[in-house]
DNA sequence: CACAAGATGAATTCAGCG
DNA sequence: CGCTGAATTCATCTTGTG
């Protein structure tokens, strides 16, 4: 295993899990900026990256020219690559007046001289002013305008200070003031990325222990130092809001869960009037922390025969072809499902329902909370947020993301027409199409896995080890854990010695998170799952958090019959929660090939679950007497 | 075989308005 | 109440490449 380690240069993610390096560890390693290579496919950034440069390596060498030219350098770079040597020139401090690049790769990496030329030392504006007037195909006349402008810029060398300083991280004023370090001393500092190193200061800083490493397991290891206590100052926030939401006046409830007072025309649809599930309007369920509308009391009280424990919690996708809901609804004891709206709980939207016949009264989050903007979320963005990108929140996380080539083209565009309101709209369109973020000057990527990770509420690296494409797709199938926890939270007084689990469809383990995080320990999980990869992911959860309770996995729904099922129940003592989504597949709005509704090859495993919830059910009752 | 890229709309909701 | 336009959406399939 060494031997294969070391060959592929893998290193360890997980309990036995050994995986190749994304491209920002590389960028890391190699002494580059963070998402200093981000925006193209990801094959060629392994190759740039593995191409490329160690920056310290070469700035060590370099560093001799610092006092020779206290004024700045002008320099020709052959081969530049992604700009290594730039790069260390920068993080010298050596200021680069001119820099005439060329590259042996032709094709691509026109486009990216230019973000050479913008991003290293140049003006932004001298670049954009010769590309417009010179065309942006040829580059020799760029680079000879560029060398005429060279003489007038001489004239003011301190100019191009705050294109300085994106290392790393993004505005770090507070923090810097705060922690009283000088500016090379925090550079150090967030250089070395030290976990301990950073756990001290935030101690020194006067937060609690417990609370700073649970901001850091959170954060992850790549966040910078203000990140971190971004982070933890949203928790503090959080806390205090959620305190003052603790007692919800029981007056101006009643906007909740479909209201209409008086019949709707007559209609004859046969699966109208009560059988319609309508949508609310916010979709804030039975009520959203820090938003007001918050109710204690159920509008439609559970059925006797529903009510818990067991309990039982299903979710699915709030758009669904028409009359799915009720259809939904009338398997599950005739009770309402809650439809909520993530962005109430992180960065993103996730419209979805949820059936279950949990307890409503005394929810509380976990925490650390996430951020609830997409700038907050990802600090790093907001230095190249557009002003006219109104954006604050993501759309929701889906399977695909977009490829590579949308990323230059809009680049592309936005460095011929920056200021064209059409293009302005057309490519904040886009963006939202495919839920981009702003990663570099006018460059638009779509989110890493690790990214999807943060804002789903999942710990970082959780689904590392598979490849790409699968982490995509099973992270848009997945929970917005914060958004779970908040319902399932009031099973923790409920069970101070913990449940017993049976998890079907359990995906990545979006509901096991969801409890590991409210430390409710599971002294049982049947989990079935009928993807090899998803099952990995969530065994290797199980074992990294030290779970102590019993894992039982199976591959398929079917495989459960009501005999299995009684014997677990005699053997455990029961089931305490039933949790579960069945496949969205033919009931998502974005599958514009098989959305054939509830009955569709995938989605019509609901019934299992309908079925298996029964079984659990009624084995409990007879248990009971 | 894995993966990246590209092509492939419709169902549903909602705000605004007459 | 009906209309219109805009916005949003836990996706699938084929093809080319290495």
């Amino acid at each position: 295993v060494v031997d294969q380690c070391k060959k592929w240069n893998l290193v360890w993610v997980g309990k036995n899990k050994a995986a190749p390096l994304e491209p920002y560890e590389m960028e890391r390693l190699l002494g580059f900026p963070n998402n200093h290579t981000r925006g193209i496919s990801r094959k060629d950034r392994y190759k740039s990256l593995g191409n490329s440069f160690q920056v310290d390596t070469v700035a060590y060498h370099l560093s001799v020219l610092k006092p020779l030219y206290p004024k700045g350098i002008n320099v020709l770079s052959l081969f530049t690559g992604i700009g290594g040597g730039e790069v260390a020139l920068h993080r010298l401090q050596i200021p680069m007046k001119l820099v005439v690049s060329t590259s042996s790769e032709a094709s691509s990496s026109k486009s990216k001289v230019i973000d050479e030329l913008i991003g290293m030392g140049f003006s932004e504006e001298l670049v954009i002013k010769a590309i417009q007037e010179h065309g942006e195909e040829n580059l020799e006349e760029i680079t000879n305008a560029l060398l005429s402008y060279a003489e007038a810029e001489k004239m003011h060398e301190t100019e191009n200070e705050d294109i300085n300083n994106n290392y790393f991280s993004d505005d770090n004023d507070d923090v810097n003031i705060f922690l009283g370090l000088s500016s090379s001393d925090e550079e150090n500092e967030l250089n070395s990325f030290h976990e301990d190193g950073r756990l001290q200061d935030l101690i020194k800083m006067g937060y609690p222990r417990k609370e700073a490493s649970i901001a850091l397991e959170r954060c992850g290891e790549i966040a910078s130092l203000a990140e971190v206590v971004d982070f933890i100052f949203a928790a503090q926030m959080a806390r205090q809001l959620d305190e003052f939401w603790a007692a919800p006046d029981e007056k101006e409830q009643r906007r909740i869960n479909e209201p209409p007072p008086r019949r709707r025309k007559l209609n004859t649809d046969i699966a109208s009037d009560d059988e319609l599930i309508r949508l609310p309007n916010p979709m804030i369920g039975f009520g959203v922390p820090k938003e007001p509308g918050l109710i204690t009391e159920r509008p439609v009280p559970i059925p006797n025969i529903a009510l818990g424990p067991p309990y039982f919690y299903y979710e699915n996708v709030a758009m669904t072809p028409k009359g799915v809901w009720a259809t939904m609804s009338s398997h599950l004891y005739d009770i309402k499902p809650e439809f909520v709206d993530s962005l109430y709980f992180c960065a993103a939207a996730r419209k979805r329902g949820y059936i279950h016949n949990l307890p409503i009264k005394n929810r509380f989050e976990i925490q650390p909370t996430p951020h609830y903007t997409i700038q907050e979320e990802f600090p790093l963005t907001k230095k190249w947020w557009p002003a006219w990108d109104k954006r604050t929140k993501l759309n929701c996380v889906l399977t695909c993301i977009a490829s590579a080539q949308l990323t230059n083209k809009i680049r592309k565009r936005l460095e011929k027409h920056e200021r064209d309101p059409a293009v302005q709209k057309d490519v904040v369109d886009q963006c939202k199409k495919w839920n981009l973020v702003w990663v570099g000057k006018n460059k638009a990527a779509p989110l890493e896995p690790y990214e999807m990770e943060r804002l789903l509420g999942f710990p970082n690296n959780h689904t590392r080890g598979i490849s790409r494409k699968d982490r995509y797709k099973s992270l848009g199938n997945s929970f917005q854990v914060d958004t779970v926890a908040y319902h399932l939270s009031v099973l923790k007084p409920l069970y101070p010695k913990g449940i017993n689990v049976l998890s079907l469809f359990t995906g990545i383990g979006g509901g096991e998170v969801a409890l590991h995080r409210l430390q409710i320990p599971m002294k049982l999980v049947v989990s079935v799952e009928i993807s090899e990869v998803n099952r990995n992911i969530f065994r290797s959860f199980w074992e990294q958090t030290n779970q102590r309770g019993d894992l039982i996995e199976f591959r398929d729904v079917e495989e459960l019959d009501d005999h299995k099922i009684e014997g677990l129940m005699d053997q455990y003592g029961g089931f305490d929660l039933v949790i579960g989504g069945s496949p969205c597949n033919n009931l998502a709005g974005a599958n514009r090939v098989s959305r054939t509704g509830l009955e569709g090859d995938q989605s019509s495993l609901f019934y299992d679950y309908c079925r298996i919830l029964e079984a659990v059910r009624s084995k409990a009752s007879r248990m009971r007497r």
